[in-house]
DNA sequence: CTTTATTTTCAATATTTATTGAAAATTAAA
DNA sequence: TTTAATTTTCAATAAATATTGAAAATAAAG
């Protein structure tokens, strides 16, 4: 397999990867260019890389700097701005994980904590109600602590003790 | 809070968390009316339940069939058809990770695979792209790992280890 | 069979989301 | 300042996705 096609493939890949993390595709297709990049990208070159309009580019790089997955970069003496992706994966993870969980996983929980508190009769509907939204609630928050402790850990830490969990 | 007002905005609620899983919004909705309901519902009821059509109940009853999470009960003596949900938190989280895992990292693990394999001279791009692609792919088998690990456990064992690592 | 209840399909339509590109705003240098 | 390079915004448009509803298919009952 050629350079060319398998940058391609790649770049392509991570689109629908990101996108079921919650990145959309043009976002993680870029993302995937700045982490095969050995130096950082302007808007101009990412635009023609990926044959994007210049709104298109500016948005996404935007929305990735907003998710703290890329950067600013400024050359001396060069006015435009360059961007360059976290390389390494484990921080990468970090980030996302710290992200979605900001962003999904606390507003159902809000939810999950204030519809639990239901008030009512005994009636079967409400008990069933109240038992289902109990035991959804200590999944997410089970969920939520597992995450934190991810999101905090450092790479080999972590990847040992699930090595031995794991067996 | 009152009942109404509580099962609304569950389903509500699920509908964006289900979306962020994978499922469409609709999809997430059925299912969070079938986990709070005490028995068995019609795809009549469901339309009627959420203000939806026929053609939309019935495909996003056979996609949740599809992904395991729902099932088909018949009644005696009764033609048509009945759904119920799987109601234990615990097996529905494994049957989303089984599917997901199938959906979505098996296909960027073969691409990883197989993109990691390029060949070419020894510039400095290809170099980093086999960096890159590398320790991607060391991540999503890890992942990969972990998560079929996950699917094939039992609650109790996961998650009193789970509870060891977090302290 | 024929009738009738029920489910499934799918073209048309509506809705949502992503993308473009040109104009406006910003910023740095002259 | 003024000029020019660069970034940002956003209304218009395109593309993707979800939804409807009526017609067709299926399947049970008479």
């Amino acid at each position: 397999m050629k350079y060319q096609e398998a940058k391609d493939e790649l770049i392509q890949a991570w689109g629908n990867l990101g996108y079921s993390w919650g990145l959309n595709k043009t976002m993680a297709q870029v993302h995937a260019l700045l982490m095969i990049s050995t130096r950082p990208m302007s808007t101009e070159e990412i635009m023609q890389e990926l044959s994007i309009s210049r709104g298109n580019a500016n948005m996404n790089i935007r929305a990735l700097l907003d998710w703290g997955i890329i950067e600013r970069v400024s050359v001396p003496g060069e006015r435009r701005e360059y961007f360059k992706s976290e390389k390494d994966v484990w921080a990468l993870a970090r980030q996302v994980a710290r992200e979605r969980r900001k962003r999904e996983l606390e507003p159902i929980l809000k939810v999950l904590r204030k519809v639990n508190d239901v008030s009512g009769d005994g009636s079967e509907e409400l008990k069933e109600f109240k038992r289902v939204t109990r035991d959804l609630k200590n999944f997410a928050e089970k969920s939520d602590g597992l995450l934190e402790t991810f999101i905090r850990s450092e790479e080999n830490w972590f990847w040992n003790t699930l090595m031995k969990i794991m067996k």
